[in-house]
DNA sequence: CAGCACGCGCAATAATATTTCGCTGCGGCG
DNA sequence: CGCCGCAGCGAAATATTATTGCGCGTGCTG
């Protein structure tokens, strides 16, 4: 990892757009401690780095009309690697799979589904994903309500972390 | 839903910023086709009705230290309301835990956690969630590899739809 | 068919981003 | 030790962008 190149602005930097990414440079600056020129010349090294991936605008997916949103556990019959990949391309041309994640253990990749009512969901899965080749198994969760959903990753404990291996 | 009261170019502008939230004004009036103050009035009607819930910055958790993704799958001895709602408040109050949702099935909850390594979420688990009342079972699953991160919602899946019922 | 409400675009202004420049502190090397 | 080169800073200048005010056209509504 590339991160103990960073110092303790560049780490308040990725703190601060990553809860607000659209926050102005001028207003980074000043929480940050330090002037513009610098403080934007910080940014573009990250993002330049890839330590800063992009920037996304957080949008109510019920109020759009998302009402669903489905945990789908996948098995496989064949964990070939070739398998595995074509599965994978498959999840990342399905716009209802947001997210797809490979496991360990008995089920072999986790999937966040979303989708406008349920039974866009039931035809997605009983067309597309229970039909697709090598899925042996989908177990589906229903999300009743979310209690949290903070994106990202938790800088409070990189800092502690920090603190104690300093 | 309040959806339905946004015409075309609301859901591009929805859409450019889910994909790029940082883009200047100018250049999402220039793709939404519109001049950029209807455009600017467009974005601050969207921020204020909570369609757009906010901006963030996406940072690479691995490079930063975070090497450890994992689902843990939470069973409750107790779903009485004010239970499920205590348990909720623990999570929001866990760094570590940065989504969770409440399921239908036998499961009660889905975490989604991150951790700097192995050891830091193994003391998580055994010191805070497997210790934390009403907690009667934890199943944890390792994400090996992620093979697909889409933020937010699929506006093609939206757009198809209102094509039809149009 | 007049009046009204709404949303657009244009032009002007304010704020912000970005470049340029010179200063300063720090570490390597003579 | 002292000098040099580098890296990072801040101030100032400039370019770009955001924001406001206003007049116009369009489509309801009475």
């Amino acid at each position: 990892m590339v991160a103990t190149r960073l110092d303790p602005i560049d780490r308040k930097i990725l703190s601060e757009l990553q809860a607000d990414g659209r926050m102005t440079n001028v207003e980074l600056a000043k929480r940050v401690g330090i002037s513009a020129p610098p403080c934007l010349r910080r940014v573009r090294t990250l993002e330049e780095s890839g330590l800063i991936k992009g920037y996304h605008a957080e949008v109510d997916s019920r109020e759009l009309g998302f009402e669903v949103q489905v945990f789908a556990m996948v098995g496989l019959d064949s964990q070939a690697e070739a398998e595995l990949s074509r599965f994978e391309e498959r999840c990342r041309s399905w716009p209802l799979v947001r997210e797809c994640h490979m496991l360990n253990g008995e089920v072999d990749f986790m999937l966040k589904c979303v989708a406008p009512d349920l039974s866009s969901f039931q035809s997605f899965l009983t067309e597309e994903l229970l039909t697709a080749p090598n899925v042996s198994s989908v177990k589906t969760s229903l999300v009743i309500r979310c209690a949290k959903d903070d994106p990202g990753v938790p800088f409070e404990v990189l800092e502690e972390r920090l603190s104690r291996s300093a």
